[in-house]
RNA sequence: GCCGGGAUGGUGGAACUGGUAGACACGCAGGACUUAAAAUCCUGUGGCCGCAAGGCCGUGCGGGUUCGAUUCCCGCUCCUGGUACCA
């Protein structure tokens, strides 16, 4: 065998590979470890597209790299095998989801293989297994029966709870609860039926059922979480999403806000993340102010107050009215009977409008009077309420004391309605146009005794003033929303909790894992019950309902990184051991989509699982980097409107043309294949093509997202199977940085292709000769060989591949200008490059007679002294302008050489006796004469 | 609106903490080999002027700092990702 052929080195490396299971993590645990992750996939029915492999192919080479830099390497790959897509097939076919799910999975795993990606398969993880969610449904029990302490900032057993409520009643508890509580005592709590009191204990534990406005997306049959849900429609599928009232288990993250937010801290994560994550916890810091109400309404209790929350205390005595949601329970208390009607009618015009139409008609300004006044706390003024739309429910306390001087919404709102507007800050624009509107900025005016104040002085006396006077107390708002844990679908982890006289309890752990009950169909019942609810013989000790909704997609994801580290443990998550030696993840690699979901899950039980001592690292990831996801590229051919023709990219603006999509697969450098155009169109077969010039159909092109329906998808099979997985690796690498979005373009894999077949050059020549040398090697060669082991080295930790890239190409490109190849360059060489081409470099590690594989060498040290230039231009500029270069001949690097010495020739060599003004040496680079 | 990221040849993209802009690749042009094509190899390739040596211009636009700016600062334009009646 003297050609490059990429089919069979490959097959028969990745089969040495799976035998000698050479990818295996060993249990060596006295070497440093590195955890290198990908995100794993959801096995879709459609395959690997060659977007994905992006990461998973950045994450190889880190994994291989850091193998021969001697570190016991954890780089594994699993599966999020419940979902949807799988659940959707069963329903229309009957065909059970494990079975699609298995073929997917079993398709995904030999394309992965297909790449050559060095994963330890032995640890494949898939939430789906009964072995894995086990474990899932574990924590969720350990949620159950933990509640949130505020006072130790952790997570404890709910059993301190109710110790502490069976001595002192709920008095002095700091725990993180549902927003509705009362206060119980002592001898309460010991009155309470068994059902009372878990309906108490639900208000504390972190897995809780409550009833709440959800999500409930009617097309799925299924609630939704707010990230699952986008502009008033499902993520996934696209389907319309309405709130309802529904009873639902929930995972009080809430509780975790605060870690959450500090941990992002500390993490080296793109900064878009973490902003995200910050955006999404939405923490504000500002007050509960509390207005008493003056109605005529009959139902009003005497004492009955409107709680606001504001951020900006300091302008309170700028409020000229208050506004309540639509939706405040308050209503029929404080409405006077004068303006009942109109009340009745725009609440119920509120609360018809959809999500959608309320987020698209955002700029409309519309609201009600109530009739009744409230009064201003710090002065006694008694001011509107009024209802209005543009306060939302959902947030603070769903009132709000509104400042039209210094909030752009209330302004609006004052001015269509002709409310007054009292300025609160001089030297400030009280115009809603101006930039600075909002600013916290200027003195107080018009506020008694804050007048004369700057805005973070006023907020601080006016929260003091607020609670030593009791009309408020300071508070702290999150945007984020416990997470509604449940969904009414079969393809998920039963939640293993079952019912006795309606009272939820867990199943025994030792009866753990809960598995999915067969059930003839997969859809919902008639009656709208989740399909879990067609096994009729699923029930706890043949008795007791089970739960009938099952967990999130989410919830396998949270924790599977963990899982990685020990997958076969019957007996826990993870033996101690492997937790406490594989500690975190080291680097994640994955898509920015998951920024708020997965994430920011996954960081919360890792947080979780910190407090009940199961692992020590409260953070999952401590590197995280978003790989940019590789868009398709399109292309079009042009038909001539109302006819069977179609003509060439450029004459198309000649015409009354429109486009077509084309499958890019028959595409070739943007030159149609017209005869595979006609087999892959029977319709259009008879059409007449009008060509270029050259005899070419050439196809315009676009960037668009990589999909089924615009024909543009390119399956990383048919590239292995032209050029071999070795060029898709490098070409992915080389396509532009890990991180940023790039259409997928073919155009440049021949170069790669090419260089593959130079480097196989160095070892053959064209007659298929061996010519692999055993000379000593010369200075120019070893000089280019170090240089390129160090760059590579720094490109990698750098995760900077494509680059890495382009240092190979010039190694290959001087190596053979220099016809070298000798073994004492080629050798070092193919380890540095065998991370990234992995199979070219094995087979010729073989061919140069090595037994062992290429895999398991360390990877050579680089030596400055190689790299160093015996002669050194100096360029010499004048005023900024190179002029002229003088040469100095070298012995170390040209960083070493003193600034002083070259500055003292640069004036002997060249200037001869003209003294400049200045001159400036930069170490290495350039000097500069200012004459 | 707010918060991120970005703009460099015909194209994808290089350029370490400011130091010879355009690495590497694609494409294109020319040449070698071949009956021919493919493959391979060699040469050239930012723009303008010039036979050449060489010169002038050039990193989205306008300013500034500096001996020197793709890089730093100020002010714009456009693209892109996220997010939003969050009080």
């Amino acid at each position: 065998m003297s050609d490059y052929n990429h089919k069979d080195i490959e097959k028969k490396w990745q089969n040495h590979w799976e035998s000698h299971k050479t990818f295996q993590t060993n249990g060596d645990k006295t070497k440093p470890k590195y955890y290198v992750l990908d995100m794993f996939p959801y096995p879709s029915g459609a395959g690997l597209h060659v977007g994905h492999p992006l990461g998973y192919i950045a994450t190889d080479i880190v994994a291989r790299f850091k193998k021969a830099k001697g570190f016991n390497v954890l780089h594994p790959m699993g599966f999020d095998a419940f979902g949807l897509p799988a659940e959707q097939y069963a329903i229309q076919t009957g065909q059970h989801p494990a079975i699609t799910t298995n073929t997917n999975t079993a398709r995904y795993v030999e394309q992965l293989k297909n790449i050559g990606l060095g994963y330890d398969w032995d640890r494949m993880v898939r939430t789906c297994d009964p072995d894995y969610y086990k474990w899932t449904q574990w924590i969720f029990c350990q949620l159950f029966e933990s509640y949130f302490d505020k006072q130790t900032n952790k997570a404890e057993p709910i059993n301190k709870l109710i110790a502490h409520i069976e001595k002192q009643g709920s008095k002095g508890i700091s725990a993180a609860c549902n927003e509705v509580t009362h206060e119980i005592s002592a001898t309460d709590w010991s009155g309470f039926s068994e059902s009372e009191k878990e309906n108490f204990l639900q208000q504390y534990r972190l897995a809780f059922l409550s009833e709440g406005v959800v999500n409930w997306c009617p097309d799925m049959g299924t609630v939704l979480a707010n990230e699952e849900v986008k502009d008033g429609f499902s993520v996934r599928g696209g389907f319309p999403v309405q709130l309802k009232k529904m009873l639902q288990w929930s995972l009080r993250i809430t509780a975790y806000a605060d870690r959450l937010l500090e941990g992002l801290d500390k993490l080296n994560w793109p900064e878009a993340v973490k902003e995200m994550q910050r955006n999404w916890i939405g923490k504000s810091i500002g007050a509960e102010l509390n207005f008493d109400v003056v109605s005529r309404n009959p139902n009003k209790p005497a004492d009955l107050k409107i709680k606001v929350f504001t951020t900006r205390v300091d302008t309170t005595f700028g409020v000229t009215f208050i506004s309540l949601a639509p939706e405040s329970e308050m209503l029929e208390l404080i409405v006077e009977e004068s303006h009942k009607d109109e009340v009745k009618k725009y609440v119920s015009w509120a609360k018809n409008r959809s999500e959608r139409e309320r987020m698209s008609e955002v700029k409309t300004i519309s609201g009600v009077p109530t009739g009744a006044f409230a009064i201003n706390p710090f002065n006694g003024e008694k001011i509107p309420v009024w209802i209005a739309d543009y306060v939302l429910a959902g947030y603070g306390t769903g009132a709000v004391m509104a400042v039209p001087s210094s909030d752009v919404r209330d302004y609006a709102f004052a001015k269509h309605f002709n409310l007054p507007i009292i300025p609160i800050q001089e030297g400030k624009n009280t115009d809603i146009s101006q930039p600075d509107f909002e600013a916290k900025a200027g003195t107080m005016i018009n506020s008694d005794f804050l007048n004369g104040l700057s805005v973070p002085e006023a907020i601080q006396k006016a929260v003091a003033f607020v609670e030593e006077k009791g009309f408020g107390l300071g508070r702290t708002n999150y945007r984020l929303r416990n997470a509604i844990f449940t969904r009414q679908r079969y393809w998920g982890e039963p939640i293993p909790v079952y019912f006795e006289n309606g009272v939820p309890k867990l199943l025994p752990e030792n009866q753990l894992p809960l598995t999915l009950p067969d059930v003839d169909q997969y859809k919902p019942t008639e009656t709208g019950e989740p399909p879990l609810a067609r096994a009729k013989e699923w029930k706890y000790d043949g008795k007791y309902n089970f739960e009938l909704s099952t967990m999130p997609g989410w919830a396998g994801s949270s924790w599977y990184f963990l899982r990685y580290m020990d997958p076969k443990n019957s007996q826990s998550l993870a033996s101690q051991e492997a937790l406490d030696y594989w500690q975190q993840v080291d680097l994640y690699v994955g898509g920015a989509e998951h920024a708020t979901g997965h994430l920011l899950y996954s960081r919360f039980w890792q947080k979780f699982l910190f407090d009940i001592g199961i692992v020590k690292f409260d953070e999952p990831f401590k590197k995280l980097v978003n790989q940019g996801m590789i868009q398709g590229r399109s292309n079009f051919v042009y038909r001539i409107k109302g006819t069977k023709r179609f003509v060439s990219f450029h004459q198309k603006d000649r015409f009354e043309t429109s486009p077509l999509h084309v499958d890019v697969n028959i595409v070739d450098n943007d030159i149609l294949n017209i005869e595979q155009f006609r087999l892959w169109r029977p319709d259009l077969a008879d059409a007449e093509f009008e060509l270029e010039p050259d005899g070419n159909y050439v196809c315009g092109a676009e960037v668009e997202k990589m999909s089924k329906s615009l024909y543009n998808v390119v399956n990383p099979d048919t590239i292995v199977e032209r050029y071999g997985a070795d060029t898709l690796r490098v070409y992915e690498m080389f396509l532009g940085p890990l991180e940023q979005f790039k259409p997928w373009n073919t155009n440049g894999i021949e170069g790669v292709n090419k260089f593959l077949k130079r480097f196989w050059r160095l070892f053959y020549d064209e007659n298929g000769k061996w010519k692999v040398t055993q000379e000593e090697p010369n200075p120019a060669e070893l000089k280019i060989l170090h240089k390129t082991i160090k760059k590579i080295e720094s490109d990698i930790n750098a995760l900077s591949f494509n680059t890495s890239a382009a240092a190979f190409m010039v190694c290959v490109n001087e190596l053979t200008s220099l016809k070298s190849s000798k073994k004492a360059i080629l050798e070092p060489f193919a380890i540095t490059l065998a991370p990234f081409a992995p199979h070219i470099c094995e087979e010729l590690w073989e061919k140069m007679g090595h037994t062992e594989s290429i895999s398991l060498e360390p990877f050579p040290a680089w030596n400055d002294q190689f790299i160093v230039e015996n002669t050194f231009d100096y360029p010499i500029s004048i005023n900024g302008k190179v002029r002229t270069k003088i040469s100095f001949a070298v012995d170390k690097p040209a960083k070493e050489i003193e600034d002083e010495v070259i500055a003292s020739e640069v004036l002997q060599k060249w200037l001869e006796g003209k003294p400049p003004k200045k001159v400036i040496v930069v170490p290495n680079r350039i000097v500069n004469v200012v004459m």
